[in-house]
DNA sequence: TATTGTTATACTCTATAACTATA
DNA sequence: TATAGTTATAGAGTATAACAATA
């Protein structure tokens, strides 16, 4: 009969604000700079670099661009028309599922990667990454890697209301 | 003449991704629930919950909640219109500067927050604070604080070039 | 029938620049 | 002259629902 204990303690709350704050503050300092340099929004930025260095094929699934990157699927369908008619990624029919379209990044799209990424690993650094020791760069990670996945597993996505099941 | 390091370590590239990640899931989610309980939108979220909690009054300039919470004037100026459309604030010229705006929470405003904050607090404790124990809550508010300091103290800032000086 | 992806549509939010008023 | 705030405008991004095609 307890209620769920609703509210966050000290740290907690102190915890919670400074992410969001960090997060928002860090996102806009990154977006000016890919903008500035590469004319990539944050989204585009971010599926553009799954293909490129995460993708050992340089290729993936709408669906699996979706649920990594992007919120709804008509908004990856936006974005990745976007990236297409600047050349940077190719769409076609997915060989095994016809049903499917398969994203590649093209040699621009790549070019493009690597334009931005210099400038964009010097704002990371500057902005998040000046006051913390590696140790504690380390301690971040860590402690953030395990949170992601667990956000991941207990999705709220709105896109694949039930993946499997 | 060495170059300035330009690419980030291992470490540091996860835990810039493990928080632009969760920053942006846990956002999501939040922003459905503050949306469903209070109809509200995050950034109004911010702002009312500044006023409400973090005032002594419940009052502050256009100018401090601009830079506190939003990145231009006249993003602030279409938000603080919105509340106060809906009751949540009203705004009145500043006592002691004529060019001023003071924009004040209203009871509704109050109430509204107020609502809103038990759901909100549980969104954040399942999908932020589920995989941490407290003291690892505690560790990521320390290492994430002076991050926050140091990026308000450096201020890419749109709304005002320079503040002082 | 369920899933993949697209489209049409409508809406929210943001930034830029020009403007007004006060300091 | 500089600062505070508003407005007009235009653009970027998103979600919802309806749809076509394939599994």
């Amino acid at each position: 009969m307890t209620k769920p204990q609703s509210s966050l303690d000290e740290s907690q709350l102190r915890a919670y604000f400074a992410l969001m704050d960090v997060a928002g503050l860090l996102k806009h300092g990154v977006e000016q700079q890919l903008r500035d340099v590469g004319d990539l929004s944050f989204v585009q930025f971010q599926l553009l670099a799954r293909l490129a260095l995460n993708s050992e094929t340089g290729s993936e699934r709408m669906t699996d661009l979706a649920d990594g990157v992007v919120y709804s699927r008509s908004a990856l369908t936006y974005q990745a028309g976007l990236l297409e008619k600047a050349g940077l990624v190719t769409r076609a029919p997915s060989p095994d599922d016809e049903r499917g379209v398969t994203v590649t990044v093209t040699d621009a799209g790549r070019e493009r990667i690597a334009a931005v990424l210099p400038g964009h690993a010097e704002v990371i650094r500057q902005q998040l990454f000046e006051p913390l020791s590696d140790q504690q760069s380390e301690a971040l990670a860590d402690l953030l890697s395990p949170v992601r996945d667990h956000m991941r597993a207990a999705p709220p996505r709105s896109a694949a209301p039930r993946r499997k099941r």
